[in-house]
Formats: structure tokens, sequence, C-alpha cells
RNA sequence: GGGAGUUUAGCUCAGCUGGUUCAGAGCAUCUGCCUUACAAGCAGAGGGUCACUGGUUCGAACCCAGUAACUCCCA
């Protein structure tokens, strides 16, 4: 059988993934070992993988792999959201092209497009992450608005209210007029964006009452004083309710208790004083805006004025704008521009720059507007949800995030938690015709509690409130409500499963997810929902930018998989993924990983490739230890890697192992020469070997090594005998001595290849070497790795210095390569007292130190006990090199 | 404007309690090899003022202060 010259992914990864499937290897179920717990960070249901989602899950799969491989009843939990805004706006999109307009539609007509919709596309993205290689127990895929779950958010919102925690009230929220919706902060992405600021003109209205204007001979119009307010919102100046100016703003003393007028519509507001206004900004004197803007809007309920909202809900002005009613709100900024400039009240336009806020969900402008919406307490929440992580019962990994956590827990506001759309969970709150209301978890109910109110009101006099809630207001339950914790609190599973181990997410919902599952754990279960958050980094291009559709600079993960297997993207992602730290990525980490994968793929078809002779002798029993040892030394830093997730660190530890310490040394010790045998105990050691490191591999790269698992060069297996079940091998003995040895030995070989290359003698051209030991490591153990990795036809041990001979030092034992060409002495020379330089340099620092009483005294007897060894190493070499000198002149 | 973080080789990152032979890795680069597992390879090499300036210390990439640049969060 021929065995293909490189690995073939394509090839094996279907193949695999459904043979894990068909012997049921992802699903989990309750039972006596210690469990392993990850739910997925639900994506969009709508959404397609992207790079950040191969990040994430790749990292996940990873650490579900190695649980299971370590014993553990390993259940990761998948599951999709329902994303409320972004699917209504793809639902509305696609009616639009269908030619039917969301509002000719009832309720129910919407949510069954919804629905068809959601069931059409809302496969894709696990589909995609099968490919990934994700190991997900597919039996328990949840979504978010599964009929468990929504009754889940409604018995929460129900819990909460009764507690007091849910509110109604008129806020300040962001607006989204495209989506016609409120977002919560979360959702607003700040964008810095070109924008004028316009410089307009108010006059200052005379002191006269309005209307008298008979005593002065003056209009209220015409005192030819005015003020100059800076904005960059010109079309908002009908909604003004006062210019403030700070207290201390000596240029406005005048001003102090005067009334100005509004140009265009020339309404007369107050000039108010406050020490919130920044007196270098613009002009120093600020419009007062309380229905448009948030800060406005705190600085109007302080000075009590009133609230002029002249916006729809889509962005357009309304009647109460008084002109350019009905024009979008940018037409109308360039419309009163104009107007404003033609009535002489624009005094200039300056280029400013500013944060913008924009819809994460429909990319438009936000807009702060008032409405009545629906919030949910937060602070008494937040205060335990704090307490988890500050006690490090939920760790978060890395640290650094612990004080942006706490900054944000500590200064948490009420979240409003109503939209404006259909596709989610409807609130469950009833009016009653006097506009009153109630909660209750279903008409039937909320008509006795209604009639506790008005006895004789029937179910036609209750109307459902339109809204639902915000999306994460149902995936802070996830931990809870994928293992039916709600309905069934004491259930197998919950009890079974919760609290689970790790979380894989970004930063960038630290906040509106991770902090508000904490808290829902915590109220609801009485324990956080995870013991440790993984924080990844935000997937950036080579240029440090943001992975996005729209700049088109983030490639299709499909088509990596395509080209490099799964096995090598997943390595690619994970080479370059420091937890906590943005990453960089470059498709030339997929072409490493690929490229380690078709190491791998050709160590077996070395191995493969040998005949077994039982009579010969093992020659290789050092080589074999030494690997023994190195593999375990390997295994137990892996093994510490992952326990500080430092996942890259573990995968570069496992790459290092296998293609240095295995396929470059290991391998090239024992192979034996073109088509000879080998001997059994090498073989069989050799085989070992290579499966335990499949088994290291296979939270990596789980296909690859699953198809070499089967090969028959480890004789037969049984149906479920599969790498993903396999148990990790566990850190046997280490043979220090050995290990620090071979390393000296990895030395001579290094200097004897150096050799050949400076002095110009080909590989082939076998040489001499002697050895002149000053140590106590016994060459004649390492002879023949020496012999077969240099090419070494003879070695020899030597009582004196051999002359006309290379030399250089591995440790302070001295090694000579006889050589026919004579010895340049002046180029020797010139090596050798630059290597004595060094050495006098540094013995210099060292007895520095040793000299130094204040570190004798304060070093600790460790530190001490390795410069003393320092200084001895330095001047046995020193020795020998002086004497090597002499031999040079002599 | 307030807060957090980052700055180490061309790139991406390690460097743990301040102390192993003048700072390490992977990739990239350069040189030499088509050596029967792998040229997607092998062997070897070069590459650093640890952002800058001070300070503490016997000793600083690491601790402290300041400066600069960048990133994120909040306003």
């Amino acid at each position: 059988m021929s065995i293909s010259k490189t690995y073939l992914p394509k090839e094996t990864e279907e193949k695999w993934y459904s043979y894990w499937l068909k012997h049921d290897f992802f699903k989990s179920v309750p039972d006596e070992r210690e469990p392993y717990t990850i739910v997925i960070p639900p994506p969009n249901v709508t959404g397609v993988l992207h790079m950040g989602h191969m990040l994430n899950n790749t990292i996940q799969d990873v650490l579900v792999r190695r649980a299971r491989m370590k014993g553990k009843n390993a259940c990761w939990v998948p599951g999709t959201d329902h994303a409320s805004i972004a699917t209504e706006a793809k639902v509305v999109a696609m009616l639009k092209e269908r030619g039917i307009s969301k509002k000719d539609l009832t309720r129910p007509e919407f949510l069954a497009y919804a629905w068809e919709w959601k069931d059409k596309y809302g496969g894709i993205i696990l589909e995609q992450l099968k490919k990934l290689g994700a190991s997900c127990d597919w039996d328990r895929t949840r979504f978010t608005m599964d009929e468990e779950l929504s009754e889940a958010v409604i018995d929460t919102f129900i819990h909460l209210y009764k507690k007091g925690l849910i509110y109604r009230g008129i806020r300040m929220v962001n607006w989204d007029p495209q989506g016609k919706t409120a977002v919560s902060d979360e959702e607003v992405i700040r964008k810095e964006v070109n924008q004028k600021l316009y410089y307009i003109k108010y006059s200052v209205a005379s002191d006269e009452l309005p209307g008298s204007d008979e005593t002065t001979g003056t209009t209220q119009h015409a005192t030819g004083n005015y003020l100059t307010i800076a904005t960059t919102r010109p079309e908002t100046i009908m909604a003004d309710a006062a210019i403030c100016i700070n207290p201390n703003d000596e240029r406005y003393l005048h001003l102090h208790g005067k009334r100005v007028f509004i140009p265009l519509i020339n309404r007369e507001i107050p000039v108010i004083l406050d020490g919130y206004v920044t007196m270098d900004f613009g002009t120093g004197c600020l419009k007062v805006t309380p229905a448009h803007d948030l800060n406005d809007y705190e600085l109007g309920q302080k000075h009590n004025l009133p609230v002029i909202d002249i916006l729809n809900d889509d962005g357009t002005l309304n009647e109460k704008a008084q002109i350019l009613v009905g024009e979008d709100r940018f037409a109308a900024r360039k419309k009163i521009a104009v107007l404003l400039e033609e009535a002489g009240a624009l005094e200039k336009v300056e280029d400013y720059k500013s944060q913008i806020g924009f819809s994460e969900r429909t990319d438009a402008v936000i807009e702060p507007k008032l409405s009545m919406q629906w919030f949910c307490k937060m602070e008494e929440m937040a205060k335990p949800a704090l307490d988890y992580v500050l006690d490090g019962e939920v760790k978060l990994i890395p640290e650094k995030f612990v004080n942006t956590y706490r900054h944000w827990m500590e200064n948490v506001k009420d979240w409003c938690i109503s939209r404006q759309l259909w596709w989610g969970q409807q609130i469950p709150a009833w009016y009653l015709p006097n506009g009153k209301y109630v909660i209750a978890k279903n008409i039937e109910e909320a008509l006795v509690e209604a009639q506790l109110i008005d006895a004789v009101l029937t179910i036609q006099d209750l109307t459902q409130e339109e809204d639902v809630v915000d999306t994460w207001f149902s995936s802070w339950l996830w931990p809870i409500s994928v293992f039916d914790g709600f309905k069934d609190p004491d259930n197998a599973d919950i009890n079974y499963y919760y609290p689970t181990n790790d979380l894989v997410t970004a930063p960038e919902i630290l906040f509106f997810w991770v902090a508000r599952m904490i808290m829902a754990g915590h109220e609801f279960r009485g324990q956080a929902p995870f013991k440790n958050v993984y924080l990844t980094g935000i997937v950036r291009d080579k240029l440090g930018r943001k992975m996005s559709k729209q700049l088109g600079n983030s490639p299709d993960p499909i088509d990596l998989i395509n080209q490099y297997g799964a096995d090598g993207v997943r390595v690619g992602m994970l080479l370059c993924s420091p937890a906590g730290n943005d990453l960089m990525f470059d498709e030339s980490y997929c072409k490493q990983g690929s490229g380690f994968a078709n190491k791998i793929w050709n160590a077996f078809k070395l191995i493969k490739g040998w005949e077994v002779d039982e009579n010969l002798k093992n020659p290789n029993a050092i080589a074999i230890e030494w690997f023994g040892s190195r593999f375990n030394q390997a295994l137990g830093e892996i093994e510490s890697d992952f326990e500080q997730y430092r996942l890259s660190e573990a995968l570069m530890a496992t790459y290092k192992l296998v293609w240095d310490d295995f396929c470059a040394w290991y391998l090239e010790m024992i192979k034996p020469v073109y088509l000879q045998p080998i001997d059994q105990a090498t073989y069989i050691a050799t085989v070992q070997f290579f499966e335990n490191i499949l088994k290291v591999l296979h939270p990596f790269m789980p296909f690859l090594t699953e198809e070499l698992w089967h090969d028959e060069l480890f004789g037969e297996r049984t149906e479920k005998d599969c790498c993903i079940v396999a148990q990790l091998p566990n850190v046997g003995e280490i043979n220090a001595r050995l290990l620090s040895d071979v390393e000296i030995v990895k030395d001579v070989i290094t200097s004897i290849r150096n050799t050949r290359k400076t002095k110009q003698i080909a590989d082939k051209e076998p040489l001499e070497l002697f050895v002149k030991t000053n140590t106590d490591i016994n060459y004649q153990q390492y002879q023949a790795i020496i012999s077969r990795l240099g090419n070494i036809s003879q070695f020899s041990t030597a009582k004196d210095k051999v002359a006309g001979a290379i030399n250089f030092l591995a440790s302070t034992d001295e090694f000579y390569i006889p050589f026919n060409e004579t010895v340049d002495p002046v180029a020797e020379r010139a090596r050798l007292e630059k290597e004595q330089e060094y050495l006098i340099g540094f013995l210099k620092s060292v007895n520095a130190k040793l000299t130094n009483e204040r570190f004798m005294s304060n070093a600790k007897p460790e530190v001490i006990d390795i410069e003393q060894k320092k200084k001895a190493d330095a001047e046995a070499k020193l020795t020998i090199l002086e004497e090597n000198l002499a031999a040079l002149a002599g």
C-alpha cells in the first residue's frame, strides 16, 4: 500500500467526524465521573462563522477534548442566540425584497416569516462548527427562543418584577431610528467622525418682560447683543430649553439672569448657570437640549427645564420643531444651516472631530431619546456578582480584566431591557383600560390579577405590552436554561453540570453577557455559573484592523479549512493567540499549522516503513530512555501551561516536542540505515512513543491524530478504541542527569556540524573525534549517538591535547577533530583570544559579585551557589583556553 | 476629560518571587545541502540601547516616578 507523500486532510476530516458522531463520543449524560462543562457563547442564529468564532471555538474544543482525555465526563453544550435586532432586521430586509412591508403584517404573521427564516438559515453556523471539529453534544443544542428557554425568560421577568427589580419609566435611551428600537449602551459603537461645528448666534432679550418694548424703544429682538453657541447639531436648536454658562466665566457675567431667543423660531429661553459647562470648549456657551442629549437631560432635570422632543421615532422632525417638519435629521441639519446663514445667525462653521454612537446592529447613528421603557435595577445584583470575581470564585483569565470588571460593576447603571421589536420574548405585562398594568405569566393569570384591581374586567380589556425583552435578557440565563434549570431546578443535569467549568468568550462582552450571567447565576442558583472565564482577544488583520465584513479583510474560515485542513487552521489560530490580547491573524500561521500536520504525517511514514528483525539487539537503549524522559518532562510543561490557560504555549511545547525532540533528534538517533531492519525493542518503544504523541496532539489536531491512531502500525483496534477517548499518559519518571548529559551531547554534535560548515567539510565525509574529559560525563554511553549524528568514523578518548586538530569545548570537556590541512594559527589564536577575553570579562563580573559584601550578605544562598559554580566553570574553561593558546604558540 | 492596558529581534509573542554563562521561542531572513520520512525538508548562521529619562538596589527587561506612542473602556 502506498502512503501519500503529504497529509491530505480532506479525506480524513469528514470520515472521522461522522465516526465520532456515530459512536456518540460527544454525547454526555451524568454519571459517576467528574463533569467538565462548557456552554458555548451562542452565536447569532442567522450568523455565519467568522474568524472570532474560529478562535473561540477552537479553544473550547481543545479544552473539551483534553478534559475528555483526562477521564472527565466532558459536555460542551452548543446552541444559538435569537439576536432580536439583527435577526428582525434581516427578516425585514427579506420581506422587503419580496415586496412585503413589516407594517402591513400582524405580529403573528411577521413571526411566522421570522421562524421560517430561522429554520432555513439557523443551522448554518453550527454546521460550520462541525467542519472545525467542534466536539459539541449536538443532542443538547439549544436556541434562546426554544419553548423552555423563553418560559425561563418570562418567569425570571416576573420574579424580578416581584422583587421590585424591574420597573417602567421614562428615561433617556439610545434610540436606533432605523431599527426603531431602543438599544443598550453596550450595543452602541462609538466611532470618531468628521463633523462640522456650527457657531450660532442667539440674540439677547432686553430686560423688559416679553411684549413690553415701548419704554426703551428697542424691541426684545434688538438689544444688539447676542451670544454665540457652538454645536454639531443645529437641527436641534428648536428643542433648546436654555443656554448654560459657567458661573465663573467672566466673559459672560453680563448675561446672568438674561434670556435669549432661539434663531428662526424666536422662542425665548433662559440663560442658566452651571459649573458643568467647560469654559474652554467652543464659545463657553452651551445650548441645553434636554430631549436630545443625555447630559443636557440631566442638566434640564436639575434646573427644571421643559423637555421638548422634536424628533419622530424614525429620526424625522415633528411638528414641535415648527420648521422643517417631516425632514430627516441629517437633511434638516443641512437645511437649517442655510436658513441660519440667511437669517444672519450663523457666525461660522468649523471642522470638528467627535465621537458618535452607531447602532451595532443597523449602523444607524444613535439618537438619545426619551421614551417609556422597562428597566432592570442592577445595583443590588451587581454587588454579589462583583464579589465572586474579587474573591476569585470566578477567575478571569487573564487577570487584568478584574480591574475593568470592578470598575464597571461599581458604576453599573440600570439595564434598559425593553426593545421595540417583535422577534423575541414579549414582555409579560398586560395593560388595563385605565393605563395601569399587571405582570403575569399569561393572559389568564393576568386577568386574575387585573380583577383584583377592577373586578368587572374581562380578557378583552387586557392588552399585552408590545415590546420584547433585550436578547441579553435571555442569554444571561444560558448556563442555567440549557440544563432546564428554571422549570425543573433540581433535575439531574443541572445538578451535575452546573456550575460549568470554563467559559470562553470575547472581552467585549464581559459586561453585558459575562457579568450578567454571574448575576443571574447568583440570583437563581445561588452559585456563579462558571469557575473560569477565558477571555480571547479580537482577531485583527496584519495591519491591526479588526476583521469585519465591511472592510472585507476577513478570510472565510471555511475556505481556510479547505486550504489548510481543520487541524492546520486550529493550530494556526492557537499559535498566535495569547489570552486576552488581540491577535494579528495572518494566513501564514495556518500554513505553519498544515506544515506541522505534514511533519507528523511523515514521521508516521518513516516508522511505518520499518521492517523488524527480531534477532537484532537493541542498540538504542540510551536514546529510548532519553526520549522517554524528555517526553515526560514536556508532558509536565504542557500540563502546567494548560493549568494556567497558556494554550499557545502548550501548543508550542507540543510542537517542539514533536518536531525537535522526536523528529530531529530521537528519530535521527534510532533510524536504521536505508532498507535495513530495525530491532524489535526500539520498534516497540518508538511506536509507543508515537502513540503517546498522538494523544498529546489530539486536542489540537483531532483529525490527523484520529486518522493515524487507527493505522495497523498500532495493532488491532476495537470499534470504540479511538484517539478522542484515549486517556492522556501520566507524567512518568524523568532522568534529569540523562537529560542534561544529552544537552551536552547535542552541543557536541552541533559543534561537529559547525566545524564541518566552517571548514567546508561535506556531511558525507566521516571524521575522527577525540575527547579529553574534564567532567564525569561518560561519553562511552553516547558514542553511538555522537557518531551517528556527527558522522564520526572513530570516537576515542585522549589523555592529552591532540595537536594539529580542530578543537572545541562542550561544557568543560575538550574535543578534537584531526584535520589534514593545517589549522591556520593566526585565525585560531584570534578565535581563542576572543573567547578568552569574553570569559575574563565574565569572570570579573562574577568575582565582583562574590567579593561584594552586600551581595554575600543579602543574596539568597542558592543564588550564591550559582555564582560560585559560574566562577568555577569559567575558571576551568579559561585554563583550557590558556593551555590551548600555549600549545598554539609552542 | 476620567480609567485600564500595551511598548522586548523584521513579524507574533514568552520572560513566573529582581539573581542560572552579557535576554528566549516560533515565523521570516541569510548560507550550505535534491543526505531514500518530509525541499511543506535538513544543517548552520545572523538579528536586541528590553520605548525614553531619572530613581531604588550589591544587582533592574522586571520595582518606583516622570515622558512619549499606541490600544481599549467610560464620559
